[in-house]
DNA sequence: ATGCATATTGACCTAAGTGGTCAAATAAAT
DNA sequence: ATTTATTTGACCACTTAGGTCAATATGCAT
């Protein structure tokens, strides 16, 4: 992880990644400095030792995850792999990672991706506007479309699948609440999840043979 | 709607109506008793005239919609229906007129459902939970489960379905937010949802003919 | 019209929580 | 020993919370 390099005193480390579970947790609103402090155990004060306010604190996470996002995870997708399911694979593969290495940031960015970002500055606005757009089109960019059934809505099919992903990974999420995964192994994880796969790919792709 | 009918006065009649909008939306802490007499538009005393606290009007909100569902949801389903996707259409149906007709109410069951029960009375607990489970049941008892194909894992392929419908429903109440539908036809999202249903049926049921 | 009960209002109360400040104490470095 | 960089938590002004209540408006029976 690139992000947050610049850190070096282990107090500002406490404060950023309290402020990361409290903002993906709340959202900026709903988030409370004072909460952030007792979940980093650290005074009321280093707060705004380190940071100006409230809005620069969460400004500087959103600035800082983009970074990373923008550095780390966009260019490292295959785009020269045509088959959606391959495709997918690598994608969820690759978040999966993150969210067990780094859940805090993972957790954080999903706040802010779903959430309204009109009222922040436009460059942040911007980029996170192109993510959202970039991270569709990394799934069905350069797709061999053709291996999915032709007695099928085509349109209507990626979007069922898009819809069974997105529930699935809730409730993964939900299953992982509370659970500490230091040294967790995702292997179980990724098994079952590649039996989904297999079930979606029997359903939507074309019997093999007929093309 | 049965329930509610017992209210006379107007003023209650809006304060009832405002705040179920009001706990749908925010959930019990987070809702406002100032907020819900200003959508009311009445003054505050009215709420701690009809209603002593706002435990209490929660209370009242949860018993009443129980009760509304309790005589008018369960038992209207077919259960001698056994095909999965006649039985799924009927009950999307009947969830839409219901939203259709009285969203408030709808939305408030949702979030009561979705939230941790622990913290009511027993009496209501116990029912909700009972609701939860039961809505499920009503979906997958005696259901004729050879149509589906033997190719594939039905728990997962019911899980899949699940989540998708769960996604289509998400998707429709964001597309439906702030669009008033008082005399509104539904009759073209009905048809959309059936063409979603079209390709459930097709991907994951047997090819007609083998059986 | 008069009197009485029912409805209705909004200013007001206390308590809790908010983002933010700062003098004072501590720890590190010189 | 003295300066410099960290760290603390009591404290401030402000907002909002749930809840109360004296004052008023309304409807109705006589």
């Amino acid at each position: 992880m690139v992000a947050f390099n610049d850190i070096q005193e282990e107090t500002q480390k406490k404060i950023v990644s309290a402020a990361l579970e409290e903002f993906a947790e709340k959202g900026y609103d709903q988030a409370s400095t004072n909460r952030i402090v007792k979940r980093a155990g650290v005074g009321k004060g280093m707060l705004y030792y380190y940071f100006k306010n409230k809005k620069e604190l969460y400004l500087y996470l959103v600035e800082n995850s983009l970074e990373a996002i923008e550095h780390e995870y966009i260019n490292k997708i295959d785009l020269s792999e045509t088959d959606f399911f391959e495709r997918l694979q690598e994608i969820v593969e690759f978040k999966m990672k993150v969210y067990f290495k780094h859940s805090g940031f993972f957790n954080f960015m999903s706040q802010v991706l779903v959430m309204e970002s009109s009222h922040l500055p436009d460059n942040l606005a911007n980029r996170i506007d192109t993510l959202r757009t970039e991270g569709m089109g990394k799934l069905y960019q350069n797709v061999d479309y053709s291996r999915f059934r032709d007695d099928l809505d085509v349109e209507k099919t990626l979007q069922l699948i898009q819809w069974s992903l997105d529930g699935y990974a809730n409730s993964i999420i939900e299953r992982l609440k509370g659970i500490d995964f230091s040294q967790f192994e995702y292997e179980s994880y990724h098994e079952e999840f590649m039996e989904y796969l297999e079930v979606l790919k029997k359903a939507f792709y074309q019997k093999k043979g007929d093309e």
